[in-house]
DNA sequence: AGCCAAATGTACCGTGTGTTACGTGTGGGA
DNA sequence: TCCCACACGTAACACACGGTACATTTGGCT
């Protein structure tokens, strides 16, 4: 692996003949947009001939110029990431020392803080205000029923959702461990209901059946994940996007737990004086039944 | 104008019709990969037709799908940047009020990602570098049985703290919810245990008991608490404070969270090999048993 | 319920794409 | 001089691409 395209061009420059040199400048010179123009565009810009183009890029190996294009593109992104794997390839490089001196645990939080802070910030930057403000709106509408979900990790982002939202408004339902009662409560989806759902993944089937159950029914579909999408988001209403990028092989919930809590400050915001009467009539039967 | 053409895709997430907003969502996901595919690609990704994609780049306002690609291309050579580079410039380091226009919409984001980022930053400065290490040696001890425990809201954190660790370490448990069950519980606890303790205000006493039992049977306790620290913390070998500063009438718990994440990551490190190995071996039973 | 408008998919078309086959030119070795 | 291999361009082709018109469905409103 390890190298780039570009790398692979340049080191290959001397196997081309002196047009199709004229050709790998040009790509090299606008690196990567240019390899994404058409085969008559870039013969133009190297003020050679469409051929020429594709001798160049079968002589660097490819099957044809789209698969010239596909690599670079694969090449853009990142993903294909296995806890497993992370952990292969970050762990092997300073593994023995046991003792650690001082600084290594400081190092290591402040590495984690500098990541955490970027994975939150880019994950509200790339929040689409629209979506937000739709899930707020839908979450806010008494007459909708909610229903929250999540896998082996996040149900616990659901749970957290749905604690707050029973603070101050009714009709918020937990999607059951049992598998029997599972199959009651995704009877029990009718119109309106709104569905919230967290997958992450790696991505588990239900998730997807059951938002597109929720759908089905009339109901509102609202999806957590990650930015590889679940293929739950298909069917969902509204799709929040969250960063997980972590220095440990596992992925890391907290921008999740950021928004969810944004968002319950919202709904909270929305729901206004009707919210605030509920919060108090919950303290005082909390108080009355001895649970504060 | 705005700066990237992602940016100009979130914005006008609303203006899209949901079809055109899966399409987008896709766009979005693989940037900027993705956009160089063909037409019929990315519909297939976004479970739509083609003439959806179509008319969701016309909508956003280009003269034609291969008019979107082209602004993507010149965008990326303007900035002689790598694509990842894209991203970081978006939300780094200041991030002032300031640094979003875009009105009201906006404002409730901008304001909680600044409130958090500055409530993290502080939560892991203020953390004492032995505290944390002593926490890490404590829980990364396969002699010791780790027990956990949280409140209301807290129990969430308690039970993310342990499923991590499950995967890598024996002999995690979890507080029960019920109370005869946590009677057994309490009285199991025994020398050379260490005990987690979430305890956030309003405090609940049975947490502050526990962490005072664990201690008088020889055992090591651990407490996450906010700033005016829980009652837990006087028996605490440990103590862990996290901010807890949020725009909503609820604390905030990412900081906690984030710090948790932290501490898996550090403990993980910190098993090194054997914990390697249970990671595989947990997956493969995982998957004899259908669970993933 | 019943209507209307927006949204979305289906079927089809023209075109520009990447590609291939072939012809022309150029340089080096007897 | 002839020859031949190689490099490159020209021209023609098949096809898949983006685009469009139209049918169908959906959803909201009265």
């Amino acid at each position: 692996m390890s190298h780039t395209l570009a790398d692979e061009i340049r080191r290959r420059l001397g196997d081309l003949s002196p047009a199709e040199r004229k050709v790998a400048r040009v790509l090299l010179a606008g690196y990567p947009a240019t390899v994404f123009e058409t085969v008559a565009t870039i013969a133009e810009r190297a003020s050679v001939s469409a051929p020429t183009v594709l001798r160049c890029a079968s002589r660097l190996g490819f099957k044809g110029f789209p698969d010239l294009q596909a690599a670079l593109r694969s090449e853009l992104d990142a993903r294909t990431a296995s806890p497993i794997t992370l952990y292969e390839n970050s762990g092997s490089s300073e593994h023995s020392a046991s003792a650690r001196p001082e600084g290594t645990s400081d190092a290591r939080l402040g590495a984690a803080l500098s990541l955490v802070r970027q994975a939150v910030s880019q994950t509200f930057d790339e929040i689409a205000p629209h979506e937000f403000y739709d899930a707020v709106n839908l979450l806010s509408d008494p007459r909708r029923r909610v229903h929250v979900a999540g896998g082996r990790f996040t149900h616990l982002l659901a749970q957290y959702l749905g604690l707050h939202l029973t603070q101050f408004r009714d009709q918020v339902h937990f999607l059951p461990d049992r598998d029997v009662e599972r199959a009651s409560f995704l009877t029990q989806l009718a119109r309106r209901d709104v569905t919230v759902v967290f997958d992450y993944r790696r991505y588990e089937p239900d998730k997807t059946v059951m938002a597109e159950l929720a759908r089905e029914r009339g109901g509102k579909v609202i999806v957590f994940t990650d930015p590889w999408l679940s293929p739950a988001a298909a069917h969902a209403d509204v799709v929040l996007t969250t960063q997980v990028t972590s220095d440990s092989p596992y992925d890391s919930l907290t921008p999740a737990l950021a928004l969810v809590e944004s968002l319950v400050a919202a709904v909270l915001d929305r729901i206004g004086d009707e919210g605030h009467e509920r919060m108090k009539m919950s303290e005082s039967v909390a108080k009355r039944t001895g649970l504060i």
